[in-house]
DNA sequence: GTTCAATTTTAGATTACCCTAAAAGTCTAT
DNA sequence: ATAGACTTTTAGGGTAATCTAAAATTGAAC
């Protein structure tokens, strides 16, 4: 059985593998996790003799089919308990994470689908991030950054793909939550923020830091 | 912070503490948490060190002030959990034990409040034990053991003694659910076995272990 | 009150995880 | 192609938790 820590480097390199697109190294995982570089060299000699990880010294690291596998149970956990944190108990999408970090190693395959299932087995988390099935299939949805689309191009906020705290707290003061319909007004090119008509009501203007991290699916 | 294992031992050491009505021994300890007495030593002295337990020398270990309120809390943390697991998820009650004491390591008192009001407050659990409140005060209940009971007694089933697996489902089989009603037809001093008139239907002999292990409220 | 059995503690080691400092390796720029 | 910068690994150690085996203590019986 994996101890926390172990399944936390196991998600950290999923999470460098997706976005660099390429192995990770140690110094990637050491600053994403916080630990020293050398920690994660034990780590990884480590999770490679249980055929986790694949790892040759100094070349970076990347998930076996069983990494992998692991990674995507992880994600759909920690997702559901997102969804149960915020749907249930009241929770916000930026207070939500933190909790669902430690939740999302109870040890047992049977909950996690209990209650997907009592869930609604939502294919969404309350920041728009896809819930992977329980053979691991993430439901994909065809969608566009805020900042890729054009004026009068009309859309739903579908996702976020930042998730710090303040950028959500942001969109909740300017009602830019998911599922907020928005027509693209004119883009202005000198510092790249947008005017928005929100929901058919409020013109908005968003800087380039929002437009580049707003998921939106066309309509 | 404390670790899962320090709670583990809190836990232990309050239950012996209840039980026995005194001082927990390092055996006991030991027993109930499956560990060598040595590491029970250990761990003592660390917890001693934390104003958790008074512990002197061979002498036993009780809980301080702020001991007994973890415990408490943990206690709390892990009734509200199983209501949670068999209420919403359907789990039974011998089976949400197991789940429930991974989920009490959860750390976050906001999260157990919004749970238990999200469960509508309840004060006993599965196995009807109280449910202490957020301060530690339980809800008190008269009730006896059903070997209390005297021919022609009336009752009503509001917990057990014993937890294990095979006692609660043998008492699922025998439709000796929480809230069942009961009424004592007959003891039978030879083997202390009892004979009880079910929900005003069924006849059903019990053995002594059943009723010296079934809590039940007189009406 | 001494002896013997049971309990408890100490001693010494192991494993998982973490660290710092130094050595080794890799890459880039000239 | 080599110097210098950066990355990675090794070496050596620390802490929390565990264990077994041996020593010390406690307490019960005679």
């Amino acid at each position: 059985m994996l101890s926390q820590t172990e399944e936390n480097y196991i998600k950290a390199i999923f999470k460098i593998n997706e976005r660099e697109g390429k192995s990770a190294s140690t110094n990637a995982i050491a600053a994403l996790i916080n630990t020293a570089a050398a920690s994660v060299t034990d780590m990884v000699k480590r999770l490679a003799t249980k055929d986790i990880v694949n790892y040759e010294k100094s070349k970076g690291v990347t998930l076996t089919t069983e990494g992998g596998r692991l990674a995507t149970l992880l994600i759909r956990k920690h997702r559901i308990w997102e969804v149960f944190l915020c749907e249930k108990l009241g929770y916000t999408w930026d207070e939500c994470h933190e909790i669902a970090e430690e939740l999302e190693h109870i040890k047992d395959d049977e909950l996690i689908n209990r209650l997907e299932k009592y869930l609604g087995s939502p294919k969404f988390d309350p920041h728009g991030d896809p819930i992977p099935d329980s053979a691991g299939n993430f439901t994909l949805r065809a969608q566009v950054l805020l900042n890729e689309m054009r004026e009068g191009d009309c859309g739903v906020v579908v996702g976020v793909q930042e998730h710090s705290t303040p950028f959500l707290q942001y969109l909740d003061r300017q009602m830019l939550n998911l599922g907020a319909r928005i027509e693209v007004l004119e883009l202005f090119e000198f510092d790249e923020s947008v005017k928005l008509k929100l929901n058919g009501e409020t013109d908005l203007i968003v800087s380039s830091r929002v437009s580049q991290n707003l998921f939106i699916k066309k309509i």
